[in-house]
DNA sequence: ATATATACTTCGTGATATGATGTATAGCGT
DNA sequence: ACGCTATACATCATATCACGAAGTATATAT
């Protein structure tokens, strides 16, 4: 997919992989798999905005020796998607214009 | 509407206002007005990469004075609207995962 | 005269995704 | 014992990109 479209979708993405249930890093990754692929690079660059943004917070734990950080969605994040939802709306009105052109 | 989320369809909106008919930099800003909100610098900038990129070619002309371009698209271009069309595909089912989740 | 509309150009900046590389542990197969 | 893969997070350098600001220049309306 183009690289510029991708960038709209992923920061929402990981928050609506994290909305139902507290997550991490490598598990993030993978339940985004069959939806989206994203390299480590890009998502921890993506956890680290969305914490400087208060759209999640983080707890760092320790799991079978090694170190586990796991996200959870803030009020802020959740309307980040409410808001993405209405902002799509927007979208498909420029959609039906490419389309119809 | 988020800055990344537009960044996905700008260089599309522009090929699809030049589409049908011919058009020059001050006309596309207008026409595109009641879909997307677009400045100058930004319609040049994406101009110059289109071109570069061979979606459009520009035609030069002398009008009441005053430059004018006009930009035709080219089969390249014609063919990034209908990839557009195809990722859109893929981004619903992303949105589907957004909006289910 | 002055302001507005038309029309294109250039520069600097900040935001961003991503590949490459690094650190470190657990577990499995040979 | 050794190597490989999976797990898990961190950092750096780079390239792309949208956009505001400021500039150049002409035509038209007030």
């Amino acid at each position: 997919m183009d690289a510029q479209l991708r960038r709209g979708v992923l920061d929402v993405c990981v928050l609506a992989t994290i909305k139902s249930e507290d997550s991490y890093g490598y598990k993030i990754i993978k339940d985004l798999r069959p939806i989206l692929e994203l390299s480590e690079s890009t998502l921890y660059t993506i956890l680290k905005r969305l914490e400087e943004g208060k759209m999640l917070v983080v707890r760092s734990t320790e799991f079978e020796g090694r170190l586990r950080k796991y996200y959870h969605i803030t009020e802020l994040g959740l309307k980040r998607i409410e808001d993405f939802k209405n902002e799509w709306k927007e979208l498909m009105g420029i959609y039906s214009f490419i389309e119809e052109v």
